[in-house]
DNA sequence: CAAACGGTTCGACGGCTGTCGAAGTGTTCC
DNA sequence: GGAACACTTCGACAGCCGTCGAACCGTTTG
């Protein structure tokens, strides 16, 4: 399925996890609204993604966080070569399907994996009722950027909600980019014990 | 390269982290010599394999974890339809490259979450210098039999070596597949507080 | 040295599939 | 009601690529 370029490039366009019209992802696998349709119908067979309708049209997204995974997963295999210069804005911070990655995601999972860390309780964040949930609390994804792990899974999205929520990171129209606030540059600092320059990387 | 059935099977039947002849390999993917000749030069090409000659034949082996996480990231997303017979077996334990899988890596990655936990401690683990080497120490897998994640990174290899050490473990030749022996099952038991009846699964 | 064997290269065949034009259905908007 | 629009289906074309037979190279074995 992602061995078709037309149908990687709508997958990856999806990969911030919200929805997008059959139009637009044929603008962006820069194919024919027919192509598109046929493409879009394959993948929704293969369940990698779901629709909706809402009137006439027709809004895709990914079917859940195993796919975005995946396409992690081999995202890492052909990256040691040089990242192509649409890529290099993602590189510092972007969403990957529902939870923070890129080189503040590493970052911030490197201190959370530090024995003795309260950051998870600092912000308040519930582990009792996340677990009670039936995904998988905690899993790992190899960022493609960095090549290091950063936080998936239940835990992953509610980090990322929470920084939202916080107005410490906020989403790039039509990206998977995301962007530090100021506000975000000192709760990370002082939360996550990261030097100030961290952020002069962006 | 991996949307061929050929090379998909090539890849997979070097799941287990061991080096193949490019004669077996062709065996493996019921195709002629010819043929697995021209997929295993793409393969290598790709980054995905490396090989090593040895009198007249060729030995080839994964590149690295990140290919066989790949592989495993992809597997879980075509795995909702029943695994195949020769998939059965692999369920409770097998290799994933070089650390443990299936059900039984399932839960042992969950005890090792639990915190307050001293397994590491108790298999004398050392996590100092395994920080020290370049690989990631920590990192996941979603296994793509229980959907659910196993430790993967330079812990999970050093778990599995040191499960096999302590022969706990039994690799099976040729195959991916790993036994529980009866050490491994009191033992197992013991240190991560499994059920003696966990081991009827197998 | 000759035979056997593992691996590779070349060339030709064949099938699969991605592509778009054209036409059709259902929805929205004026 | 009619025009514009989003999406789908059908059909035909074209190109890519996996496949194997045949021939070739290097190593091992008797």
């Amino acid at each position: 399925m992602l061995a078709d370029p037309s149908r990687a490039a709508m997958v990856l366009a999806l990969m911030d996890g919200r929805s997008r019209s059959a139009k637009k992802l044929a603008l962006d696998a820069g194919v024919s609204a027919q192509t598109a349709s046929t493409h879009l119908r394959k993948l929704v067979d293969a369940n990698m993604l779901v629709w909706q309708g809402e009137g006439r049209s027709k809004y895709f997204r990914l079917a859940g966080a195993d796919v975005a995974q995946a396409v992690e997963a081999l995202s890492t295999l052909d990256v040691p070569r040089a990242l192509p210069a649409a890529a290099r804005e993602l590189r510092f911070a972007r969403c990957c399907y529902d939870h923070l990655a890129g080189r503040l995601g590493v970052a911030l999972t490197e201190r959370l994996l530090q024995p003795g860390n309260t950051v998870l309780r600092d912000l308040g964040i519930d582990l009792a009722a996340l677990e009670s949930s039936r995904r998988p609390l905690f899993r790992c994804c190899t960022d493609w950027t960095e090549r290091r792990p950063h936080v998936a899974g239940a835990l992953g999205a509610a980090l990322l909600q929470r920084y939202k929520d916080e107005r410490w990171l906020a989403a790039v129209q039509e990206s998977r980019k995301l962007v530090v606030t100021s506000a975000g540059k000192s709760a990370f600092s002082r939360l996550f014990d990261l030097p100030p320059a961290f952020f002069a990387q962006d």
